[in-house]
DNA sequence: TATTATATTAACCGTATGGTTAAACTAAAC
DNA sequence: GTTTAGTTTAACCATACGGTTAATATAATA
């Protein structure tokens, strides 16, 4: 594959991500991501033969962006004091500066769980960027250990990943709630990942 | 408007809910809206005029029950214990008897967050269902009485919706990542107001 | 019964869209 | 210099889709 190839590739990968984040799956127009990408639409189909294909695709390479950035944190030494202060820093940062992936994410856990679980599960058996069994069994033993109070790994996850994610998804609806404007993104993302810690870390740790 | 004109309108309305929250906008077909309304396509443009528009009503119905529902749980007397222990327990049963709800206000909050605003504050002027400037009091008033540690509204709050309206979002993706079952719906939302309940009150009450 | 307003249908229409094809261009490989 | 494999394009195709129309049915009203 040459130069050419692969940043035509590459460049249609980038458009299909924008184009999918702002539109969804059904919503996005293949000539737009062609034209962002700066070819031909018929060149897509050469390189993913399908729209669904395409997707697929960006929404591989977006989880495995976010396990990536997940593993960073995770390794055999954590605590969950420096876990729930670290986590939902790394994750709203990461997520602020690629805020097309939570928009695909979201959109797909409405729409297309089956979807999400493949490619988790393909991700896991492919690339050893996050091991979740480690975090899994770590949340176990900080419960055996009683240093948290939340027994059930799932909901432990599930706690520190709402509040991380739908920081995103949530912000235009409490603001048409509340009739504030939030403020300047860095300045509510700093105000957001501190809330965050601090519930996390006062209602989950004992 | 005669019985059948009535129950017309409310069937295109509750068949456009369904299949707007289960392909979002774009993939929603008018067509089998209408179909699973028991009409013709033509009756749904003779009703709603457009696309659009059948989707701006089924948003504001959507928003209207939320709010009313919300607006139950907010009263002059209430103490932030006992807003934190039943306004998971009530807006989680609530969506859980209508997931419909959850997906369609999720994918407007990512790709239209202008239009929630919009029905929302519509909602607000017309309907007097919910204050959320009574709300806002409160929990400015439960701060400067020491009460709480959140002082800023709007975190509070997201704090709060974020960790019940997720439940339904992440609970496919922790699943893939954990490999774990959630167990049945109900075992699960009983866990999960359980868990949500006390992180916010432990998390959030001083 | 004639009138009128609302409800409902079948048949159409223009276009946007995902996808195809066949040919041409490019640049190594032999 | 010819072959070959990969890359790119313009033009095309079938159809699905949102929306329209004009005619008809229904039922209340005068």
């Amino acid at each position: 594959m040459d130069e050419k190839g692969v940043s035509s590739k590459g460049a249609i990968l980038a458009a299909a991500r924008k184009e999918f984040a702002a539109r969804g799956f059904s919503g996005a127009r293949v000539e737009a991501i062609a034209r962002a990408a700066g070819c031909n639409k018929a060149m897509l189909f050469y390189y993913f033969s399908s729209k669904e294909n395409l997707y697929r695709s960006v929404l591989a390479q977006a989880l495995g962006e976010i396990f990536a950035e997940i593993g960073g944190v995770v390794n055999e030494r954590l605590t969950p004091r420096s876990f729930l202060e670290r986590f939902p820093e790394i994750y709203i940062r990461f997520l602020a500066r690629n805020p097309d992936l939570p928009r695909i994410l979201v959109f797909d856990l409405i729409h297309n769980p089956e979807n999400i679980s493949r490619t988790v599960g393909q991700i896991f058996r492919e690339n050893a960027s996050f091991n979740p069994q480690l975090l899994l069994g770590m949340i176990r033993t900080w419960h055996d250990q009683g240093l948290i109070s939340e027994g059930d790994p799932m909901h432990f996850i599930l706690n520190v990943i709402s509040l991380s994610i739908f920081s995103f998804v949530g912000r235009p609806m409490v603001e048409a709630i509340s009739g504030l404007k939030a403020g300047e993104d860095e300045e509510f993302y700093r105000a957001r990942i501190q809330s965050v810690v601090h519930t996390l870390t006062k209602g989950m740790l004992k």
